[in-house]
RNA sequence: GUGGCCAUAGCUCAAUAGGCAGAGCAUCUGGUUGUGGCCCAGAAGGCUGUGGGUUCAAGCCCCACUGGCCACCCCA
């Protein structure tokens, strides 16, 4: 039998009200910030993801979906969003563009992984990015995107966790002052810190072995290595968000594991995900652009999980509107009520009242079931009896009252009953 | 990539100690001609994830594979 490929999924109808009542708000928000959306091509050419996520990171060194295609071109599924927004801001000259550009995207991103708890091979991602400005105020108002957007939804319990990795010219000072005091317990440290402290030693910040805990608190802070430039931009954007009514914790453990992050680092925690709590995850890239072949041009963003705020949800037991259904259902008894009632059911339809028929020939009983079972406000009764005398019987579900109707009547009876 | 737990009907789960595979829900049909929900009856639904092995006999024991859950790693 055939499955899912591991750690995919398939969002049926009954998951469909938390995405439809997520990603609308997602819309809706970026839509009151002045963001526009794009979307780019969900596999991009493999050179683009090794330059702009970087070699060395996990994703591009071992969750890529690599794949050569028929020409024998190198491609990738998308395994992040921010790289093929920037070439594409690239591409179309967007640097002509007013200043800055702000643009978000909705759409799957594909990673091989290990699936587990809010972790999956194909996830969702609402993805921001601001293009062009320096200006603080834009760290500002790409976290405000995310914070608006989750309390909107019913978040409760929200923990914006902002960081600084500092810049080309202060991060190496901070990284050898890292190495340095983490060398010095070299022998306390197990096998997996002790390859950190050689390949990523900003992970060690964020390591849960436990062996590495006792030494963490007191590790040097990002923040005491920060150059004039960093360290202004980083007390200006606390300004802002203690102006925007933002609280906030300046989590110094945290790094992020893509390489182009510049200076603002963050993510939004939240509860029910298991070990996965970050809902929400960015940062600044005043390189990347750069890096990829463009015009020097700054840049912060962040993707947010889809998966994973619908799991947080759920959790916290926030409850999406109902999708909108038929609200009437048309059932025929008989052959020549059966032709009638595909044109009567045509013509509800067209005044735009949801209209279900009833299939198979199936009796009144069974067809009423069926119109209870989902859940339509009316049943149009039309059985030969009444298309002799050119009516219908309409029969309101919830209080079990009928009427007869004349047939061309129906339309605008209904219409008016249902608002 | 590493480790732990797990896999029986569409779903949630039973099946002493190896000995004929079950229930609830859901589905379909019926309970007097054409009237739903509650109730009752019946039907359908399974190569017990796949492939090997042990045994007179395997859902149950052993091995491999696939997949799920959880954690590490990493990330959203």
């Amino acid at each position: 039998m055939y499955q899912a490929p591991r750690g995919t999924q398939d969002i049926l109808p009954a998951d469909r009200p938390y995405w439809r009542y997520v990603t609308e708000a997602m819309h809706q928000v970026a839509g009151l910030f002045g963001f526009q959306q794009i979307d780019t091509p969900i596999f991009e050419e493999t050179g683009l993801y090794v330059r702009g996520v970087g070699e060395g990171t996990d994703i591009v060194d071992k969750e890529m979906y690599s794949f050569q295609d028929k020409g024998g071109a190198e491609v990738t599924l998308r395994p992040e969003w921010t790289a093929g927004v920037m070439r594409a801001y690239i591409e179309h000259g967007m640097h002509v563009w007013p200043q800055p550009v702000k643009l978000y995207s909705m759409g799957p991103i594909f990673r091989y992984e290990r699936p587990q708890a809010g972790r999956f091979r194909q996830h969702h991602q609402f993805n921001v990015e601001v293009l062009g400005e320096m200006d603080p105020a834009v760290d500002l108002e790409v976290m405000s995107v995310a914070w608006t957007l989750l309390t909107r939804l019913g978040y409760r319990g929200l923990h914006l966790q902002l960081n600084s990795t500092g810049c080309p010219v202060c991060r190496p000072a901070y990284r050898q002052a890292l190495v340095a005091y983490f060398a010095q317990y070299e022998d306390r440290l197990n096998d997996v810190d002790r390859r950190r402290l050689t390949i990523n030693p900003l992970r060690l910040l964020d390591s849960k072995e436990e062996a590495a805990q006792p030494l963490l608190d007191a590790a040097p802070h990002s923040a005491d290595y920060l150059c004039e430039e960093c360290a202004t931009h980083l007390a200006t954007l606390r300004t802002y968000l203690d102006a925007a009514g933002m609280q906030h914790s300046i989590n110094f453990r945290l790094v992020r594991g893509l390489d182009y992050y510049t200076k603002t680092v963050f993510e939004v925690w939240a509860e029910g995900i298991g070990a996965q709590a970050a809902v929400c995850g960015g940062g600044r890239y005043d390189r990347l652009i750069e890096e990829l072949g463009g015009p020097p041009t700054p840049g912060i963003g962040f993707g947010m999980g889809i998966e994973r705020v619908i799991a947080s949800l759920r959790q916290q037991g926030v409850q999406p509107p109902p999708l909108p259904a038929p609200r009437v259902q048309v059932s025929p008894l008989g052959e020549p009520a059966r032709v009638a009632a595909i044109t009567l059911v045509r013509d509800l339809r067209a005044a735009g009242i949801g209209a279900l028929y009833g299939f198979g020939g199936r009796s009144l009983k069974s067809q009423l079931k069926g119109a209870d079972k989902a859940g339509v406000a009316y049943t149009v009764i039309l059985g030969d009896q009444e298309l002799a005398d050119n009516v219908v019987i309409v029969r309101e579900m919830a209080t079990g009252e009928q009427a007869r109707l004349g047939l061309p009547d129906v339309a605008p009876w209904l219409r008016t009953r249902l608002g």
